[in-house]
RNA sequence: GCCUGGGUAGCUCAGUCGGUAGAGCAACGCACUCGUAAUGCGUAGGUCAGGAGUUCGAUUCUCCUCCCAGGCUCCA
């Protein structure tokens, strides 16, 4: 029989004894390849290192520690769960086990709706290390449907799967999972255990073990609430120890800048548990961050052509009967009030109505548009107990909310500068990396009809497209008046957070029935445009907070220079240096030398104070301050107090960065 | 709303196999007067989340409620 000839990844040719597998050719380049490899691509399928490879073949050696080879990791791991799972709850059912982001997780039904506890896990783990450590082969083989369901006879779930895949619809989940519309692939790892499942996996149990198993949750069965809830296992699993130590490692970093924690620390909010779930104080540190927050965006508003208005934050019923709000997400609102011999009053979940009230407040011609409301709006929305989370998931909030009427000639346009605007102001704040995301219409949710819907998305998609950012489609995911564009930004440590989002609403202006005068005399429908820039205030303020990890830019610190007398017969001077400095308008504080000065520096630095200026003898003499700045290795002794605030001018007009602030510089001897 | 785990001093936590609690930091007082991330001593601080039940006795056991965390579902 002639040699098998495949071409590998740098473009070159290897000649193989017929029947090698991808392992063997793994192990014909190097032993270390071999050992290192845990999957294959063939033709750019990801295969077992089993399979064997045919002449012409293009193929590639998957190796642990890269995203294809975690994906293998995860994937074996996950099936190890299941199979200890298995073991320790004879009879147990097991659903899906998919890698996700950095891990993997297994849904399962336990007997006799047993549940999860945290304490399992650690049995758990054992059973797959015991697993692990008998070093059983990942076993692949190929069914039919009616053998595949043989097969699974006592597991609904894996025949609801392989079903769904017969029966020709929902076929995503199934093909995944290992059944495809021609045939229902599987892997057998030991007597008693087999999953269903496409592969490709490692070749033996023996190449797993850097795993974690992290905790247990209650999923429904197909991401659905009116169906069973499962017990759902998540965990992680890499190529070595080290990463999973390094991943772990992560985690306790990302927890450090959790914008909870760091509200706790630097006194700037709190949930009082009297108010109830959801609803946040702001103390006054925390409250001047959201006063600078709101003040420049005032100023960015008034400048682009914003007027700024209010509204109340209760209304009769009929303003959410038109809108439609009371169709759609009455549950979402607190329920109303019953005054004035049976009328009823809500909470405002929304301001849109109320602005469109404004306009309508009298005629409108065409010689007014566009008009731009804006206003700091404080809506309650009863979020459901589970879900409120932090400041990014709240009851009552403040919304930097903004709409646009206009008419459809200068609807484009209007998208067009709002985008511009909103990723301006962001990038203000110091977010950088965006990209895009359009949500088109909702299933089955959704007023208007298709032509106004394919109209207004395809407005949005061209704005979108114009920005010169990656744009992503968010498919069902508009809200039921209108499609949107979101605008996502990746935080510091390569989060992404949906942050503004800009909505066009044919519905709502038809709804409340409003209309202008045109040029030619006749009346018209204007269109509006909802646009959230922070989207909310609270949520907006969480996330600078993580961005910054509490060490915001000295324009936004609320405290941005704290002055410290070396000696208390120094505080004459120390007195004299802050009421400069506040005079200049800097947000200064001091703190009396009762306490030995390193203690005072640390107290200071631990609420992430810009500046701390140091002040002693020398300083007194040469009317100089020593700066301590927030991030660098050592301070700068002997800068003039004029080139201090000179520089801290500089630093704070520019909106410096925290991480560019190389602004302040000892004085010229 | 559902699943799992939790709530002890302002914060971080220990403890009580049922006999009403302790540390560190913070706060307050006194002393120390100091040149860049924790000075010393002392004082005070708790309905052990709230309510009900079992018990001679509950912070501890049971139930309910509230609140928090991680998920699921939801997010105008």
């Amino acid at each position: 029989m002639a040699a098998v000839s495949v071409r590998l990844p740098d473009g070159t040719t290897k000649e193989l004894e017929p029947g090698t597998t991808a392992l063997g050719l793994a192990q014909a380049i190097g032993p270390r390849l071999a050992k290192a490899a845990v999957a294959a691509t063939v033709d750019g399928h990801p295969v077992d290192l089993a399979t064997e490879l045919a002449e012409g073949n293009e193929v590639s050696v998957v190796t642990a520690a890269t995203p294809e080879g975690r994906e293998v990791l995860r994937h074996s791991t996950a099936h190890v769960l299941a199979q200890a799972v298995l073991r320790l709850w004879p009879g147990a059912h097991f659903a899906i086990g998919p890698v996700i982001e950095d891990g993997f997780y297994y849904d399962f039904e336990l007997p006799n709706g047993e549940r999860f506890s945290d304490d399992d896990l650690e049995r758990i783990t054992a059973e797959m290390r015991t697993i692990m450590g008998e070093d059983q082969p990942f076993v692949r083989s190929e069914h039919t449907f009616a053998e595949g369901l043989e097969l699974f006879a006592d597991q609904p779930f894996k025949r609801e799967i392989i079903e769904a895949v017969g029966a020709g619809g929902e076929g995503v989940d199934a093909l995944s999972e290992g059944a495809s519309p021609t045939s229902v692939s599987t892997y057998w790892n030991a007597p008693g255990f087999t999953d269903l499942c496409r592969g490709p996996h490692v070749p033996s149990t023996g190449r797993l073990g850097h795993f974690a198993l992290m905790r247990v949750a209650g999923a429904y069965w197909r991401g659905d609430e009116k169906r069973q809830q499962l017990q759902r296992i998540y965990g992680t699993a890499w190529e070595s120890d080290q990463a999973l130590a390094e991943h772990l490692t992560r985690l306790e970093e990302a927890e450090k800048r959790d914008h909870r924690k760091l509200g706790a620390e630097l006194d700037l909010f709190s949930f009082p548990e009297e108010l109830g779930s959801g609803l946040a104080v702001f103390h006054p540190r925390g409250g001047t961050i959201r006063r600078l927050m709101e003040d420049y965006s005032r100023q960015r508003h008034a400048e682009a052509g914003y007027e700024f208005v209010n509204t109340p934050h209760i209304t009769k019923s009929n303003l959410f009967e038109t809108s439609g709000h009371l169709d759609w997400f009455a549950d979402g609102m607190y329920p109303p009030m019953e005054l004035d011999g049976g009328q009823e009053y809500y909470l405002k979940p929304m301001n849109c109505p109320f602005h469109i009230l404004i306009i309508k407040s009298r005629q409108r011609s065409y010689r007014e548009f566009p008009i731009r409301l804006f206003e700091f709006g404080t809506v309650y929305r009863y979020e459901k107990s589970g879900v409120v989370h932090g400041l990014t998931r709240v009851r009552g909030m403040t919304q930097d909310d903004a709409h646009i009427f206009c008419t459809r000639e200068q609807m484009a346009d209007e998208l067009h500068s709002t985008l511009t605007f909103v990723l301006s102001v962001l990038r203000d704040y110091g977010l950088e990396d965006f990209y895009l995301e359009l949500s088109t219409r909702p299933d089955g949710k959704a007023v208007g009809s298709d032509e106004e819907w394919a109209e207004a998305t395809e407005t949005l998609r061209s704005t979108a497209l114009a920005m010169d950012l990656d744009l992503v489609m968010d498919e069902g995911g508009g809200a039921f008046y209108g499609p949107k564009i979101s605008v996502q930004a990746k935080d510091a440590i390569g989060r992404t957070h949906q942050m503004s989002t800009i909505q066009l609403d044919f519905q709502l202006p038809q709804r409340f029935d409003m209309e202008y005068i045109g040029a030619d005399n006749s009346r018209h429908r204007p269109i509006m445009i909802h646009r959230a820039l922070f989207g909310t205030v609270e949520r907006f303020f969480a996330i600078l907070l993580e961005h910054y990890a509490g060490a915001l830019p000295t324009w936004l610190a609320p405290e941005q220079v704290r002055v410290l007398g070396v000696r208390d017969d120094h505080q004459v001077y120390v007195d004299q240096v802050a009421e400069r400095l506040g005079g200049a308008g800097f947000r200064v504080s001091m703190e009396p030398a009762d306490e030995p000065l390193g203690a005072r520096i640390r107290r200071a630095k631990l609420l992430k104070i810009p500046y701390i200026l140091v002040v002693g003898d020398d300083d007194v003499a040469a009317g100089t301050v020593g700066v301590n700045r927030r991030g660098s290795e050592r301070p700068v002794r002997g800068v003039s107090v004029d080139s201090f605030v000179e520089a801290l001018h500089a630093e704070v007009d520019a909106r410096a960065l925290p991480e560019s602030q190389d602004t302040v510089e000892a004085a010229p001897a």
